[in-house]
RNA sequence: UGGGGCGUCGACAAGUGGCAAGUCACGAGGUUUUGGUCCUCGCAUUCGGAGGUUCGAAUCCUUCCGCCCCAGCCA
């Protein structure tokens, strides 16, 4: 295993490698070397937000690390801070994480869990002399502490006897002392260039009942002397975090050497994953939920894994993208262009066609006979036969989306005008021979053609072939949807590009959401489901929305929409 | 201006002294009953800059520049 990085992929093991990154060649090390006998990872969310496609990063590292090796990833509730913590987010995390295809097995933990175990190890430091109870309010603590360039001055409580600590701690637990009156601190060096070194608190007062623990406890610990007491107590061997906290590593070492912990676990951190166009703090998020900016966690425009779920994105998709976007170090912002990329590369091959038509123009084939309708065969997926064929009902007239007829096209527009030929996808060739127009507006409201018997399913037998194939829709069988046309969420590729005095939320996007009230589907749509998934031909890829779809009303979300070649050379027209 | 990190194509990212992988994006062709998919080709004489060591440097040394993180009783 461990020589296996430098096997070259041969004939006989084309597999693709996965992207190196410098987190696995730590662990093959440690393996080779026997430092380690088996991978033991977290992934420690708090409890205080919903997943969001940063977490879907940490957590393909976290399990894809120790799945990797045979080892084991925990999930472990980071559950320490009662005033920002809920029940509600516990459940949905677990459901996500399932959902994106891992499986902690029975390694489901909670950080309170480990209170009293906690709480032993901390008496353990005052006795050791390594920690005391420190009186000092919250702003005199600050002043205390020094600046980036000076440094801090010790408290006056530094140097109170064992014994007063001990009684004093005892008693903070007990509850008799207010909400922030006290802390117990851990004696480091108030002069250390490290703040994060300058006698850290190591528990706080807060009178808040757990989601848990109820009103077990009204002391708890910090981040940092939690987060490795919960690491050794599972015996996690890497415990893998973001950069920012790169600077408390050494109190992460430092806490874990003054305890006497079972194990010494490795902290090594990964640059977090940015996003063009999206935000990715809990705060933001929430802020978003909280204000009815977007209509809860699982709105499809946001990045939450509950929203992309509701989006139609696959597991599969995200986990693809994690892949590739690699682990590194480096500060670095990814485009969403990746993102969707993958989903389209995934959903492409699994996902059945349909013709919907979002904004209609009727076409009435004046050649073809009135009150006559045939089924014609559809082809589900190009791309796997597997998945079959289906019937379309084809009558005398039919919607067609209205981009895809003008008047006076410009160069290098296919589709339908005046005089040309289309091709009805898995119909017949239709011409153009005249339209009607509002006369008050001048707008065409409906387009007169002629259809050619002789190309029934789309094919001509003296071999010719139209520019361009339409997608269309029976407008008598046609069933009415609704369609919600997502786009970015914001404005602007970096959401930290704002104005001085203007946050995020001035960036959002007014046309990340465009509702169609009144799509025209195709009729072998109406069962569909919640959750369902196909792609709306030359469209977009599109799944049933799962909160407000209903039988008789259903509602369409678009997960994103096709390569558009013909939007571009538009573009560069204009 | 203290400390800790990081700088390789528009965006990610391999590479760890032997002559710059891959993916996305972009561009040009081809195939195509989706202007989709697919296929082919192109896209860093250069690795933040400048010196140095070496037969040879993105990789080693020196120096400079830039960006990120840290002064919560949040995580």
């Amino acid at each position: 295993m461990a020589d296996e990085k430098n096997t070259p992929p041969t004939s006989q093991n084309p597999e693709p490698e996965k992207p190196a990154n410098f987190i696995r060649d730590i662990i093959v090390e440690e393996l080779a070397s026997g430092k380690v006998k088996k991978v033991v990872t977290r992934f420690p969310p708090e409890p205080n937000g919903y997943l969001h496609i940063g977490h879907a990063k940490a957590i393909s590292i976290d399990f894809g690390m120790a799945m990797e090796f045979g080892g084991e990833c925990h999930l472990r509730y980071d559950d320490t801070n009662p005033s920002k913590e809920d029940r509600e987010y516990v459940d949905a995390i677990q459901q996500d994480v399932r959902w994106l295809g891992y499986d902690w097995g029975k390694h489901l933990y909670y950080a309170s869990d480990y209170f009293q175990k906690m709480y032993e190890w901390a008496v353990h430091l005052i006795k050791a002399g390594k920690a005391y109870v420190c009186d000092l309010p919250a702003d005199q603590m600050r002043e205390y502490r020094g600046t980036l360039t000076q440094p801090g001055r010790d408290s006056p409580y530094r140097n109170r006897l064992v014994d007063e600590n001990l009684d004093l701690f005892d008693r903070m637990r007990k509850g008799e002392f207010p909400d922030g009156s006290r802390t117990l601190r851990a004696k480091i060096d108030m002069a250390s260039p490290n703040l994060n070194m300058r006698d850290p608190a190591m528990y706080r007062i807060v009178k808040k009942s757990h989601h848990r623990q109820g009103d077990a406890w009204c002391i708890y610990p910090m981040y940092d002397w939690a987060q490795g007491n919960e690491d050794a107590i599972e015996g996690v061997t890497h415990s893998l975090c973001s950069l920012e906290f790169e600077n408390h590593r050494p109190l992460y070492d430092w806490f874990l050497q003054q305890a006497p912990v079972p194990c010494t676990p490795r902290q090594i951190e990964f640059a977090r994953l940015n996003l063009t166009y999206t935000v990715m703090s809990k705060r933001k998020l929430l802020e978003l939920v909280q204000e009815g900016l977007v209509s809860g966690w699982d709105d499809p425009r946001m990045p939450t894994i509950s929203g992309m779920r509701r989006r139609g994105f696959t597991a599969e998709a995200i986990r693809s993208f994690c892949e590739k976007i690699g682990v590194a170090k480096r500060d670095s912002m990814v485009e969403v262009a990746l993102l969707e990329h993958c989903v389209r590369d995934d959903l492409n091959k699994r996902v059945p066609r349909a013709m919907a038509v979002l904004s209609p123009l009727k076409v009435i084939i004046d050649n073809y006979p009135e009150g006559q309708v045939e089924d014609l065969d559809a082809v589900n997926n190009p791309e796997d036969p597997s998945m079959g064929s289906r019937k379309v009902p084809f009558s005398k007239v039919l919607f067609i989306e209205k981009d895809d007829f003008m008047l006076d096209p410009p160069k290098k527009f296919y589709r339908l005008s005046p005089g040309r030929e289309v091709r009805l996808r898995y119909a017949y060739f239709i011409t153009c021979s005249g339209v009607e127009k509002d006369p008050a507006t001048g707008e065409v409201t409906a387009v007169h053609c002629n259809y050619d018997p002789a190309t029934r399913g789309g094919a001509a037998p003296d071999g010719r072939s139209p520019k361009s194939t339409m997608h269309w829709v029976c407008a008598e069988r046609s069933i009415s949807a609704e369609v919600r046309l997502y786009d970015y969420l914001l404005t602007k590729e970096d959401p930290n590009d704002v104005a001085e005095g203007m946050d995020f939320k001035s960036l959002i996007n007014p046309k990340s959401l465009v509702v169609v009230k009144d799509a025209r589907l195709e009729p072998s749509l109406a069962n569909a489901k919640g959750g369902d998934k196909c792609q709306f031909e030359r469209l977009g890829y599109f799944c049933v929305d799962t909160v407000d779809s209903k039988p008789g009303s259903l509602v369409f979300n678009r997960t994103v929409s096709l390569r558009d070649t013909w939007a571009r050379i538009q573009k560069k027209q204009s």
